[in-house]
DNA sequence: GTACGATCTCCAGTCACTGGAGAAGCAAGG
DNA sequence: CCTTGCTTCTCCAGTGACTGGAGATCGTAC
């Protein structure tokens, strides 16, 4: 059994992340030293693994709390799990290319600057003025 | 001189984020009608339109602040403007970087699913094993 | 006069943490 | 036995940028 400080050090989970995450029942209660101390079983590691790691990727709380509940019927079809996925590639693309669009305007701002004063300065003129930009929709 | 909603309209900032702004002194306060609402002068307009581009380009509200007030003086250097556009550039460049790490892991991971059983589901088995990451550092 | 829409203030909720205050447990050294 | 210092405890407030609801009031048209 572990304590939550070697829990945090083992899993590279926070000690303050690991309590909120048992708050919202992410994580199941653990047992309790005499003290009052969160003890861990071994696998506590391996599941707030499996969480940093589904985080990392951008999965959001309630898909994790799925995933990780598919994770414990491995006889389950896993149809449910390869869709949260396809649904978080589809929100990545989106992402990428909605800050694409951002960074090509930002590039052409900033080359429209004549770096000297702010009435012909690229980035506060266009700011100013939406006509002014190539993607009308980010 | 405009109400809040005529505001709102025309440039195309809610209502309660229109007095938003205001709570936090992005917007300055505006005069009050005898009812005690509020009337906004024409220029209002431009200036939310430029501050929901900026937001649209991803801008924090500090940021904003600075190109707003920077905005209203056109005879000063515009280095900042510059520099704040640089930095917005730079954060967009690193997301799109770690998105892009996203989308190429969660290809690979739905790549290896076998689209049965959990057991042999490459979405959950890579969530519970970093190791078999491509990335290590997403 | 009354119905309806626009607006008012205030407050709570969103998401996923993060950090501080103040108290208590615990192991080692003197 | 006592102190020192580390870890952990609970509770609560704050982050960013809004968003939305409750309940009251204003303004206008019929």
């Amino acid at each position: 059994m572990l304590p939550i400080g070697r829990l945090a050090r083992e899993s590279g989970v926070k000690i303050p992340t690991i309590r909120y995450y048992e708050s919202i029942g992410l994580l199941p209660e653990p047992a309790r030293s005499e003290g009052n101390r969160r003890l861990y079983p071994v696998e506590a590691v391996r599941r707030l693994k499996f969480i940093r790691h589904a985080r990392e990727l951008g999965f959001e709380i309630d898909a994790i709390r799925r995933l990780a509940q598919m994770a414990q019927h491995p006889a389950d079809p896993c149809c449910e799990a390869d869709l949260l996925a396809r649904e978080r590639l589809a929100e990545i693309e989106d992402k990428i290319a909605k800050l694409a669009a951002q960074r090509d305007e930002l590039l052409r701002m900033i080359g429209e600057c004549a770096h000297g004063k702010v009435a012909e300065c690229g980035v506060i003129d266009v700011l100013g003025d939406h006509d002014k930009c190539l993607h009308h929709r980010h």
